[in-house]
DNA sequence: ATCTGACTCTTGAACGATCAAATTCTGGTC
DNA sequence: GACCAGAATTTGATCGTTCAAGAGTCAGAT
């Protein structure tokens, strides 16, 4: 199987190599005729672009890099997997690659980025897990680097796109639900306050119990199944459902409150599995508008001021069954 | 910032660039002085190799290529997941990086496989999920390409190398772990026959038993959380204990007969998270010694004859506790 | 008949690295 | 001090593509 480059695709054409190059790259400026005899030369020889050849003239490469947590297989690492999963398929959609990197912290991601840059000319990032004071999108920022984040800023100034789910609509909704189910003491369980996350899904709850008139019965702030299901027990016992700000700790509070209607949150393996009621998050949506975003950036048809994206989570309400 | 290349490096150390080049790649030719010299040159200019100048001359892109399962976010697919995260970490140490690919069926595989040689360069694959009557192995073997697969090949000759899980012996240790446990009547919920990693995770419990001297009593093959529960309804009463295939299973045999001891398999979230005691392949671990093998084909450093590797399993053993 | 300009196509150079071959250095020997 | 072998370094070509600029063709206007 001999190499065939550009050049015997021309020869086969019989026309030069530019023109080959400008029917694959822009077909407008070619004759019908010559494009559709270029075409045929190609399909027949099986000839495909060189992509680093490509890369080292044009200094793009067709390549975006993610970051993949190192160990995360938690119940909760499972939603990043499901967004990964999402973001491939949306970028060979759009003709990219998706290159995978892991960093142990956000300088040495940084550092990463560096390095992915020069050394491999990629085109662009998508960030996950955004926090408070994150120095990974002012360093991209700064560089000029395509970017998009899934996940807001989270403090810092609105400069770049972004795509997120709204986790507050999410508890909001599950709340609503069981209110509508006749609950009227409704606890929640939720991780430490600080991170932005967690504190939406915490409001989610609150103003809707709030413009229901009810009162905050039962509020606790823990991490794991196990704190969960601590905290659960030590809830007033008048209470009758718990909203959680994951499936972890829904998991715990229907240990410790059999008695009890529960809610997660990220619609987990784990959630299906024991048919658990859960917030799920349009992850593979999301995924699609990152890149959707991106491509705009990298294509240089972005819209002057950044796209903001908001996702309405979905409540699957499974109906609760012998356990 | 200026763009560094090999002849910025070059000059600053008054040197030729090939000898920069000889630096980076062959440092033993370059007297001890010299290599130092640009080395310092290298690092007070933050140089870095373009990887496209290099692939576009060695033919190599220093890639390797694993393929995302599209839609898999069930209670299983957090296995591969794992396996990848592994895997990119191992990739890096190597010097490598991953690049995803999803694919529908093993024919659009195989297309990809070609595009992904003949426009990325790929220097590597590894296959996850190998199956009896698997085309892409012997795909790849035709045309040279290394690759390594995690995942025996049932039933093809073995001429590549490869890392497996002894699927049997995790489901031996679990089978032994009940014996010794004090129970005799243990029944086996599995898969239907003809997946080679089901089969062996039945033969696992089989051997076990009849060694044991113990009847196999009862046994069923299905799949899902509920047709588990429906099949293990049905087990003789007398069974004391359950060894599963997976973890979705044993959650549908927990759920049929709470009376029993179940064992799931792969360890995943859904077992952490309600106690359940399975049997953990050890995936990282597996990654690695793909790549160690792979690092191994892409160097040329390759033994004669392939490597195979059989890594056993752990049993995760969790105290029952209420549910 | 010549010119103009739009359209189409071709040519030579360049991207940044490595390969292969040529050249210069070095130290030891007679 | 000339000579030589081996080590160290340099030079020119090359990988496959795209950029920039040049060249040819043709219809319509002058």
């Amino acid at each position: 199987m001999e190499k065939v480059t550009i050049a015997t695709v021309a020869e086969r054409a019989g026309v030069s190599r530019q023109t080959v190059s400008n029917v694959i790259n822009t077909p407008e400026v070619v004759r019908a005729e010559t494009r559709e005899r270029v075409r045929e030369a190609i399909t027949s020889l099986g000839y495909r672009v060189n992509q680093a050849a490509r890369q080292m003239r044009t200094g793009r490469s067709r390549l975006i890099a993610v970051r993949i947590e190192p160990g995360s297989d938690g119940i909760n690492g499972s939603v990043l997997d499901r967004f990964l999963h999402g973001l491939t398929d949306a970028a060979t959609l759009a003709g990219y690659r998706v290159m995978l990197y892991t960093a142990a912290d956000d300088d040495h991601e940084i550092a990463t980025y560096d390095d992915l840059l020069t050394a491999h000319d990629l085109d662009g990032f998508v960030l996950t897990s955004t926090h408070h004071g994150d120095p990974r999108t002012s360093w991209l920022a700064a560089r000029d680097v395509p970017f998009v984040t899934f996940g807001r800023p989270w403090g810092a100034p609105d400069t770049h796109s972004w795509v997120d789910v709204d986790n507050a609509a999410g508890t909001a909704a599950a709340t609503r639900h069981l209110i509508e189910a006749g609950h009227r003491r409704i606890g929640f369980l939720g991780w430490p306050a600080g991170s932005g996350v967690g504190d939406s899904r915490r409001t989610g709850w609150e103003s809707t119990m709030t413009d229901a008139g009810l009162t905050l019965s039962a509020v606790a702030a823990v991490d794991g199944v196990d704190a969960g299901a601590d905290a659960a027990a030590r809830f007033d016992s008048a209470i009758t459902a718990v909203v959680c700000a994951s499936d972890s700790l829904a998991l715990g509070a229907l240990r410790a409150r059999p008695d009890c209607a529960v809610i997660g949150f990220d619609d987990t393996a784990v959630a299906a599995a024991i048919g658990l009621t859960s917030v799920s998050q349009p992850l593979t949506e999301a995924a699609a508008r990152c890149m959707d975003m991106l491509t705009e950036l990298l294509d240089g048809r972005a819209p002057a001021t950044p796209t903001q994206l908001l996702l309405p989570p979905s409540l699957v309400v499974r109906p609760p069954r012998r356990r």
